[in-house]
DNA sequence: CGATCGCTTGATTCCGATCAACAGGAGTGG
DNA sequence: CCACTCCTGTTGATCGGAATCAAGCGATCG
């Protein structure tokens, strides 16, 4: 339980240029089009991460607000000895790192190389105080954060394996630019630490599925969909 | 996994009185006692529910926000086939129902009789648009919400069963009057439901626990923690 | 070319689920 | 008051799904 590839600690990042408005452009928890896209491409700054860099820590201030640009990101919780459960992977748009409190409850670590926007949390809750549609904005984020996890805790608590596999694919395919075809960025043991199983579960789930021909493995980062029905009636 | 007590069908409720000024007194994520906390006292009406009764449906419209007055309440999603998870227990002070968008995500029922105060939705955020603090107030609960699961989904993913029972004592513990001793106003079935178990391990585990004197069972649902240490490391 | 890493597959184990029986208490009706 | 049922919770026996242990494969990289 306790081996895995770590990430190097953490270190100050590269700032790669400055204030470039940078548009966004997905679907998911990331944002509409908002005033509070607009602040973020206006004040963001651009910085790059490794793969396993970590981007912030748990219990650290929570200073920062980041908006992937490219790569992907996973944030997770850890216990002790090693355990971890990874709450959400953040792709091209998402935006991630916001909280109400002062503390980020999660660690935030680059799944690839990746680059995101970063702003001052305190620049967003200023134009909050007096723009109510940003101030909206914030609060809509974190209750779609919070459904986003409702949704997890009842996959976690109640769906068996193959449950669980499907909502994964299923989830990951409705934010796929390619129809019926997944990328995948993270790996087996980020796949199981979402989904709360082992990577030898996931993996035997998978050729599960291959076999019975609901999905095809042409490499093992990427998927497609042939059944999305069967992968549906298996989401309960 | 289908047979189980149901409740009645949704019914409209009893009104017992009007705005009858209710003062909080809670503390978890109940409110600390903010404005947002004397626009519900000023403006809520209080209802009762009884046992099992169902208090608002998962996608029914989020017109009302609530909070427990007397009685405890849980919120919870269910799979096709009856399966269910719970997401909290709700005691007096605390509110639920509160959503950022148009639908409730979670269904609502009674544990025991309850009763609780009932506030339009539409109130809340009409003053959230005038009132900055109010606004933030609304983020806060929605954000506490979410640290909320994010524990939740770390317990689910991650943690045995003996771990699980263990958070659950040091939960319902850190919310009691009364120190080192727990009444629970839920069932068995509640906690296994919340816990993502089955009733006979949560049994058996308290069991287990009591014959290593961590804790003592005078009656099922009045619980004495006699050794908060081993509580705690068991909580990893 | 050897080493490492990520993934898959097989064998076996084990924790919690399931199946089953029963005990104690509360409520009900005679 | 007791006899009865219903309901909740506990305990025992067994099962099964996912974890663990272990081996091997292909790709990537120094």
């Amino acid at each position: 339980m306790l081996t895995r590839t770590l990430a190097e600690p953490h270190t100050p990042r590269t700032r790669v240029s400055n204030p470039a408005p940078v548009a966004s452009a997905r679907s998911q928890p990331a944002i509409g089009g908002g005033p509070l896209a607009e602040v973020i491409a206006l004040c963001g700054a651009l910085m790059s991460f490794r793969r396993n860099e970590e981007i912030y820590g748990e219990d650290e201030p929570a200073d920062y607000v980041y908006q992937v640009k490219s790569g992907a990101v996973r944030t997770y919780k850890l216990l002790n000895d090693g355990r971890r459960q990874i709450g959400a992977f953040h792709l091209p748009g998402d935006i991630f790192g916001l909280e109400a409190g002062n503390e980020h409850r999660l660690t935030a670590e680059a799944i690839s190389d990746a680059t995101v926007i970063v702003i001052k949390r305190g620049t967003l809750v200023s134009q909050a105080a007096r723009n109510v549609e940003i101030a909206r904005e914030l609060w809509a984020f974190t209750a779609r954060a919070l459904e986003h996890l409702q949704n997890l805790m009842l996959l976690l608590g109640r769906k068996n394996a193959q449950e669980r596999v499907a909502a994964f694919l299923l989830e990951m395919a409705s934010r796929a630019p390619e129809a019926g075809a997944v990328e995948l960025p993270m790996s087996r043991q980020d796949i199981a630490d979402y989904l709360g199983l082992t990577i030898e579960t996931v993996s035997r789930t998978l050729t599960q599925l291959e076999n019975a021909a609901t999905i095809e493995l042409p490499s093992s980062r990427r998927i497609l969909l042939r059944n999305r029905t069967a992968l549906r009636q298996l989401n309960a």
